[in-house]
DNA sequence: ACAATATTGTTATGTTATAACGTAGATATT
DNA sequence: AATATCTACGTTATAACATAACAATATTGT
């Protein structure tokens, strides 16, 4: 399925980015470009999530492309580096069957999931003593 | 550690609720109890949530009581039901056991770990055919 | 060509969360 | 008891995130 000008703006935007970027930021990055109120965001990130080739973080309520071809995966979890932003959308089978089986037993039919772990990645871990770190969450 | 009036209130409040409350509910069922402004109700939220009393829920914007005494342990996942909006507050040391091994392997360090699986539950699936749930979840 | 569908731009508004300020009450240390 | 310190409080204002509603235009299928 082929996107609309808009829809690759947007893309492209958040794969060149380092870190996930809210609406507002894609909004400031893409003024000047045909972009003038959020509502265009918006409704290109949707299409782009429901394409898989967006995500939502919902704990930074911020946006990021998907790093697979296609993500059509079961679950996926982020692990987010509080420091540096860094996102590692990771797949598991081992998670997806442990997430399975707690459902099952409760007899829940499940939907969608979210799973976001934040923390530090090992890049941060070993570049920077503990101190100088600049943490990117609130205190 | 003691709670102030206005945390308890809070947490009262959340205890009596069948349902999630945003901050905004929880403020409106204060109201004219000395509550008057959202920073009051998002304050005693922050000590209830350190204090493992409730929870946010990051994929609703809202807020729940804690079910268990106390809530420190490792990892909680959330079984939203989008149907009644019941909440079950879920503990699995498989499901720790296959995030922490998933993490090591990336030698990331963790902090804190939002898992959050909307779905129906049990109730809802068998009280109810398929299309004449009123669903809360956006379609 | 025509109808049906999806996307667009625009304006306005709704919803969730925090900043900044000065005040009041508790605690403790002298 | 006086004073410093700390936490919580109420108030006002504003920031940050997200959607509604509308009319216009483009795209697609028949």
């Amino acid at each position: 399925m082929p996107l609309t000008a808009n829809q690759q703006r947007v893309l492209e935007v958040l794969r060149s980015a380092e870190a996930p970027l809210g609406a507002y930021a894609l909004l400031e990055r893409l003024s000047g470009d045909g972009f003038s109120a959020p509502t265009q965001v918006y409704r290109a990130l949707d299409v782009l999530i429901r394409h898989g080739l967006a995500h939502r973080l919902e704990t930074l309520n911020a946006y990021v492309a998907c790093r697979h071809k296609e993500c059509r995966h079961g679950v996926t979890a982020f692990a987010i580096c509080d420091d540096c932003g860094n996102i590692d959308e990771l797949i598991d089978s081992a998670l997806s069957s442990s997430l399975g089986h707690l459902v099952e037993r409760r007899y829940f039919s499940p939907g969608s999931t979210t799973i976001e772990i934040h923390g530090t990645c090992s890049q941060c871990a070993s570049a920077l003593p503990e101190s100088t770190r600049h943490s990117r969450v609130k205190p």
